[in-house]
This record gives structure tokens, sequence and C-alpha cells, in this order.
DNA sequence: ATTTAGCACTTGAAACTTTTGAGTGCTAAA
DNA sequence: TTTAGCACTCAAAAGTTTCAAGTGCTAAAT
């Protein structure tokens, strides 16, 4: 608490009143904002030249930025973050856009194809690039092979918190019904309580051990389930040419390094880090560790069920990106991820091997 | 055969040299050729002055273009029609290319997901976008339905050509055993030799005729078939940020364009209409119906397997694209796809309802 | 008859210059 | 405390010049 110029705490109304417009005017015209369109757009009850006055207290605050000393004010990561925190009105959602959620994102296949429906709808509501990871912490619960056809299996890994992953192995030779039998159960017994990040490890070892005993069978099966979660690792991506739609992209160049930024990894990794409670994390421009993401603001939310933590959605976007609108809309999807979608339902666990008998 | 200048066919082995010339500088620096460079990076015994009259009548001819008048050779459509027709040598695939196309490609997972595969792979190699569609023709020839847990189904849909999809179908009620193998009935009944476009509409017929019986869960197995094949309709679109390393697109303007072109079913449905006998379709230019993709050259193989079609490849890129490489990469897929991926077995059909007892 | 050196001409792109206008900070009066 | 007025700044747009790569044509050379 500085003496002289107050801190984040203290603005007085008239300046809480400039700064929430110069947002919302940035965030609508992406052009810095200057005193006078200031006064006008917002019919503010004072001339231009007191509003440049109280600009530029602002400024020396730190709320404000000026790219250059002609030019408009444009906010500061400090001023996205007073006003994240202290001003912005969530909007409502659009009638449309709910319809659109609603009809879209309607609960069928596995979970990562329920995945991609949330990031596609958030990014075509949002235009805006989403990405979603699934929490490999959770584990293994059970493995079902159910035989497709005499050189198919069909594998369906289930997790502790109720995800569901099927995949496909291609025999190179047929196999009997016992032998399934058999595999099931070392797959069962070798790979329950197995963390998914941890899974690929673990089917290596079985590999080492059971090999011979199946005569390449149990290598086909192996192969495809490393293949399908290598697969689910990577991230779903989403919309990434949405980026294109900003006024900050009009160079190449900038949406090259973008998409390039994207696609690693480990930047999309470091954005995601913490996510606390049940809140939205959100990380404005330079409050991000990764340098290369300081333009950038990352929204996260945990997709959540029954408290079991199943994923993380997060989109990016400029710094100036409609605060109220993502914020809105991503509580919403939140809300509807945990409540009325079927991912994982108490009575729909499978406990042990085949207890087919529920419990009605 | 106009007695002047000659049709395509009489070329004098000059002006191939130089056509060919041109063709393949514009294709590497994607600048306009002039006769000076021509002759300096060809290597050709003339001075620039005879190459320039000989480019002139190309021009006169119609292989080449200006594309103002102080400006170097550009081919049009015509001359690079004739390139590949004519002049092309099949480039060498690089043993890198070899080695990525066989680790990538591993035939793990369900039709779809080796398509996707492919086209991630061929969209590496060449930079350039990349569509695959499914040969939707092709019919059901069998459906499984495995119960996962109380209230999950898994179901499995193999064609007549051997492709499998499978989707999971989460139940609002418990099952069954009997229902299970009811229902399997009644949905192979009505759907056996249904063409996978039309397996919506024949997908309703059995909802109005039994959705009564099973008290809903007939209509969640439905459902759930009718998302999973309404996502294989879609396009498997891959590598579309490609684009953006070509210098043709360095406004921003085009880029979306484009994006918003090849998003667009039907200009991508016009794009790939023929592909004749077993050979690479190729579209160059102003030969596209469709006026959108007057300055794109489509690139199309049928992939088969035993003679069975099922799906098409088709890469989409500048006119100017690097012919050569594109064209013998393709082969490549197209010959490891019809021989070493097992998508489709003779013996590893499945005929009527549950055949589990093989052949051995 | 072909080929080529030479030259006048064209024109887009790059580099530079000028103009414009939105914006500022400061001062003095209200 | 507010505001009208004004000199000043500077990026962007518009306009200008220069430059270089290219052309076609002609007349001389092979």
């Amino acid at each position: 608490m500085s003496a002289k110029n107050g801190d984040s705490m203290n603005l007085d109304e008239r300046k809480k009143r400039i700064l929430s417009s110069v947002v919302e005017d940035y965030i609508e015209s992406a052009e810095p904002v200057g005193s006078k369109t200031l006064v006008e757009k917002n019919h503010l009850d004072y001339s231009s030249a007191t509003i440049r006055s109280e600009m530029k207290l602002l400024e020396e605050e730190g709320y404000l930025e000026q790219p250059h000393i002609s030019a408009g004010r444009v906010p500061s990561t400090k001023g996205y973050r007073y006003y994240v925190d202290n001003l912005m009105k969530e909007s409502k959602l659009s009638m449309l856009d709910i319809d659109y959620i609603n009809n879209t994102i309607n609960g069928f296949g596995d979970t990562d194809a329920i995945f991609e429906q949330i990031a596609n709808v958030v990014s075509k509501i949002l235009s805006t690039p989403t990405v979603i990871t699934r929490n490999n912490t959770d584990t293994i619960e059970n493995i079902k092979v159910v035989k497709i056809s005499e050189k198919l299996l069909l594998i369906v890994l289930m997790s502790k918190n109720g995800t569901v992953k099927d995949c496909i192995a291609k025999l190179t030779d047929t196999v009997e019904d016992n032998v399934i039998e058999q595999m099931t159960s070392i797959l069962n017994e070798n790979l329950s309580g197995t963390p998914l990040k941890e899974l690929h490890l673990a089917l290596n070892k079985v590999i080492q051990k059971d090999l011979q005993l199946f005569s390449g069978i149990m290598n086909d099966v192996i192969n495809s389930i490393k293949y399908e979660m290598s697969k689910d690792l990577k991230k779903l991506n989403s919309g990434v040419e949405k980026i294109l739609e900003n006024p900050e992209f009009t160079d190449i160049e900038k949406v090259k390094n973008f998409i390039n930024m994207i696609s690693t990894k480990e930047i999309i990794d470091s954005a995601l880090q913490k996510t606390e409670n049940d809140k939205l994390s959100i990380v404005i421009g330079s409050e991000n560790k990764e340098v290369l993401l300081n333009d950038y603001t990352v929204i996260s939310l945990d997709l959540k069920q029954d408290d079991k933590y199943l994923g993380k959605l997060s989109v990016i976007g400029p710094k100036r990106m409609d605060y109220s609108k993502t914020i809105s809309t991503l509580k919403y999807i939140k809300e509807k991820f945990s409540t009325s979608l079927i991912i994982n339902k108490n009575n729909d666990k499978v406990k042990g091997d085949n207890s087919e008998e529920g419990r009605k």
C-alpha cells in the first residue's frame, strides 16, 4: 500500500469507470482507446481533458499502457486483471449459444469423443483455440477383451473415475475363447491401478512377461492399446484456425508462431498447470510463466463429475479476449458437464473382472 | 492439330527442355522465371535472347503465362498438364520419408483411425492439406452389440468391404442379456445390406418400428450409432495449417478463404468426384469444375484392398506444388495401403449374426 | 536460317518523402 | 476541479522516386 498513488484496491469510482470502459472498448475495437472516443462512446460526464489526466494517472499506476506517445491507451496485464477481478459483469449466454451447446454436446461416444465435442463447441462459440487434456493420473480399473471376429478383438479400458476408452486389435493369428479369458485376467492383474500416464511402461512389462504364452496375440493386443493411448495423450486441439479472426493476427509469421506454440506439448502443459479448487483459472498475459505465452490469456477449468477429476479444458487467445463471454460460457460448460453428461455413473461401475450382476 | 503452331503433342526437344525447366524453377522458387536466370540455372546452351523467343512461342501456344509484361513466365494449367503428362520424372522417396511412413502407419485402430494416421503422415511429408473420405456406398454386413457393464454397450459395425467401426452407447436404463440378443438380431435384420450413406434413414425406420419394445434402450443404441456415423461422414481433414508454408499465402484473407473452402463439404466433394481405374487422379487449376478451386491442384487416389474400394485420399495445394514428390509419395502410400495394412482379411469375415465358431 | 548482342521500354517492388489525423500533455481561464 | 485551447508527436496512409529484372525487337554475326 504505497501512500502516494494507491494500490490496486483503491481506485476511485471514476477511475474504475474509465478503466472498465477502456478495457471494454479495446476488447471490442482492438484499437488503442483515446480520451475523446472514450467520452463519446461511454457518455462520460467529463471533458476529454479530464479523462485524459485520469488516464495518465491510470497509466502511472500501471493499469494502462501507451503503444506510443501519440496513441490512445491499451490495458496492461494489471489492467485486465483488475477488470476481471473487480469490474467485469458476467454476460448472459444467448439462447442461440445455449441451444447450440445443448444440441451438440450429447454424451455419445467414449470419453475422448465427448471431450472432442466439447472442445469443438467451445472453440466455435468463442472463436478461439481450445485444448482439452485428459486426467492422466486416473488409474485403470478394468479391462475387457471381446472377440469380434476370428481375428478382431475389441478392448475396452475403464478407469477408476469412470472414463471409457475402446480400441480394436487386429490379430495376425486366430484366437481361442479360453485364450481371451486368460489374456484378460493377465491384463487386469498387471494393469489394474496403473495410472494412465504410466500405462505404457506397464504394458511393456506385460509383454516381457507373457509374450511367449500367446504366440503374438498378446503382442497385437498390447500394441493396439499402446497406440490408442499414445493418441490420447496428445492434446485434443480444436479450432486453432479461429485465431485468424483476431485483428492481432494479420501477420502470417505471428500465425505460424502461434500454431507452433500451441502444438508444442511442453508449452501447453506449462500453461495448464494450476487450476485451484473449483474455480476457473485465468492467467493473463505476463502472468504466464512461459514467456511465449506472455501475449496471451489462458482460461482453464477442471472437468469434474461427482468430484472426480476427468480432464481440463482451456481456451487460449490474445489478452484482448472477451473475458465476460468466455467466462460465462466456460462456467456453463462446466456446469453442464458435471450435471447432465453421463460419463461416469456410480451404479455403472464394474468391480473386478466380470460382475455383470448390478444392483437393481 | 492446328497446322501452324502445333498442339500439345509436338513440342520440339528444346521447347520441352525449356518448359520443363520453367516449371521446375517455378515450383522451387515461386517467382516468375525469366530468360536469363533460366539459362544460368539450367545450363542451357543458348543465349537468353533465344530462350526469350522460345518462351514467347510457348506463351502463344498457351503453356506459359506472364503475370505482367515486365515479369518472367509462370506455367499455365496447360503447361503444368504437359509437364505432368510428358516431362516430369518421378522422384524417389528419401529413406527418411519411407521410414517415417513405415513407422507411423501401423494399422492399429479401426478403419477411421487408420485413415487418420495416413492423412497425418501425408500432410506432414508433403506439407500440404490432406483429406480422406470414406467409401459410403459400402454396405453394413454385420452388427455386434456387446455388454460392457450395466449401462454401457459397445456396438461394432462391420462393412461388406471389411471396414470396422465401433461406438459406445450409454444407456439410461439397465439391460438384460436376452434383450441385447433380441436387439442385435433386429438391428441386423433391418440394417444388413444398407449402404453407409443411407444408414441414417434406415436407423430412423428401426426406431419407429421397435422403440416401444425396449423401453428406450434401442433408442440409446441407435442414437449412438447415428452420432458416430455422422462424425464419419465428415471429412478427415489433416494439416490445413500446412498451407501457410506456401509463399502464395502471405495474405491472411487468402488463408481464411482457403480454410473456408476446404471446410466446405460440397467443394471438397466436387473436387473428389472422379478417380478412374487404378491411377492417381490429378486435377490441375482450371481443370477443376469448382471455380473456387481453379488456383489449386487436387491429387487423389483410391484406397483399395483386394479390389475393394475403401476410401479416397486427396491432397490439395497450390497449382505450384511439387508434383514429382507428391505423386511418388502417394503412389507409395497406395501401394503400402493395399499390400501391408490389415484392414480387411478374407478369412476374417463374419457371416450372419454371431458366428463365433470360425473355421480353423 | 538461326542465333545473339544491344537497346529502348515496361512495370512491380522497394525505398523514400509528404501529408494526415488521432492522440497527447500542458497551461490558463472558468 | 474542470475544461477549452494549443503546440506537439508519431504511425499510418498516400504519394513519389528509384531500381532491377524482365521484355520485345532489330540488326549484326554465325
